[in-house]
DNA sequence: AAGCAATATAACTATATAGTTACATATTAC
DNA sequence: GTAATATGTAACTATATAGTTATATTGCTT
């Protein structure tokens, strides 16, 4: 029986979209941190200022709470890159201002990288059981395909470049200085992370892409 | 005491040589599989043949273990690079050669790229704390470089390519092929390690580094 | 205002896990 | 041969962890 006096313990009001929301950020940063194994629940409990019973209500278990993290990072770069509107730029203005916003996109969202890493150390599983990435398969495949038709037609690109070769390209140059800055840092001595280091390798990945598809 | 006729528990001899050998490649195996937290002690006993309690005689505990698994890596695949010997070959040949060792040294060692992305994860805490790096430290920078000054001489390779820049994009090219496979396979909805598609991949980065340094 | 579903808290449980201890056997030095 | 040391096994322990249960409060429906 309640005893007479004594304050509640819900200070707050209730908002189960908010909890769920401050449950996911809080996942996606735990799980960004650890990994899927080295993220701890209760933490992630704790950082969502909730409790672990409504992780298990809204989320079901860890897995499927990893499942929506990830889910939700794909849709929001998804969303990000379509607000580029490459298809309005000339081509070589639109394969430069794709190569920046991956960049940028990377930097400013590193959750983003380790949370993919965290996916293919688990051979994808979550991945493949979801359906949202029905929404994004070939993301942009064919927006970066009709870059480079127009390209060829107006004369400034070569012909029968690849695309996925070249999407993969586009990202791998970015990722793995970024995913590897701690190793890459101590074994060539040099601060990744620093303003200069970051102009640097994006002046040159812009250059990598460019001469791969230019005349 | 040792009670009549009861045959020993120990049926083969011993050789702590061995038995550390054993536990290494069982240690690389586990912590490539499930990275830094998700692998298990008993499980690298079991595997190894031996026993939890050599483990943490010889090794001391998990995050020791996951260090020697790491500078042993790291030295498995400086010493394989020195035996290219590019200082032997033209220019563009020795950096196509790089490229390819590159290429199929990953492809051969995933276990590597799986403990370098784990090492990553922890941002580089157990390679800060080792000696072995120093005589790794800025691995075929030299090499590297002198290939591209011999270049630039015979005229082959244009002026002013940042020799670093150029071994992480070597480097970018192949490893985010392969540690991003699983994801890469399901978004591109293509079996990324299909003979067709390494053989591909492979062409597509020769081509990319060749026409980034060639005049 | 009564009943009910949704939201929340905290305490609990079964199990897994890293690390330890006690002890046994083999090898080496003398 | 014997003592000391290296190598090995198995059982144990303290703790951490994912997931559950019991219960309380709020807010919505009627």
């Amino acid at each position: 029986m309640r005893e007479k006096n004594k304050p509640s313990k819900y200070s707050h009001q209730r908002d189960s979209e908010a909890t769920k929301k401050r449950i996911l950020e809080a996942a996606k940063q735990e799980f960004a941190s650890h990994g899927l194994s080295g993220a701890r629940v209760d933490v992630i409990a704790e950082k969502a200022e909730a409790n672990k019973r409504m992780i298990y209500h809204y989320f079901g278990n860890k897995e499927e709470l990893f499942t929506v993290v990830l889910e939700d990072a794909y849709i929001d770069i998804r969303s990000e890159e379509k607000e580029l509107h490459l298809e309005k730029l000339d081509p070589e203005t639109a394969l430069k201002t794709l190569v920046e916003f991956t960049w940028n996109y990377y930097l400013k969202n590193p959750t983003f990288l380790r949370i993919i890493n965290s996916e293919n150390l688990h051979q994808a599983r979550h991945l493949k059981e979801s359906s949202v990435i029905d929404d994004l398969r070939g993301p942009f495949v064919g927006m970066i395909d009709d870059i480079l038709k127009r390209g060829e037609k107006e004369n400034v690109f070569r012909k029968n470049v690849d695309t996925i070769q070249l999407i993969i390209t586009i990202a791998s140059v970015g990722y793995y200085y970024f995913t590897n800055r701690y190793t890459g840092s101590i074994l060539f001595s040099k601060d990744f992370m620093s303003q200069e280091a970051l102009d640097e390798r994006l002046a040159f990945n812009i250059e990598t892409i460019l001469r791969l598809v230019k005349k």
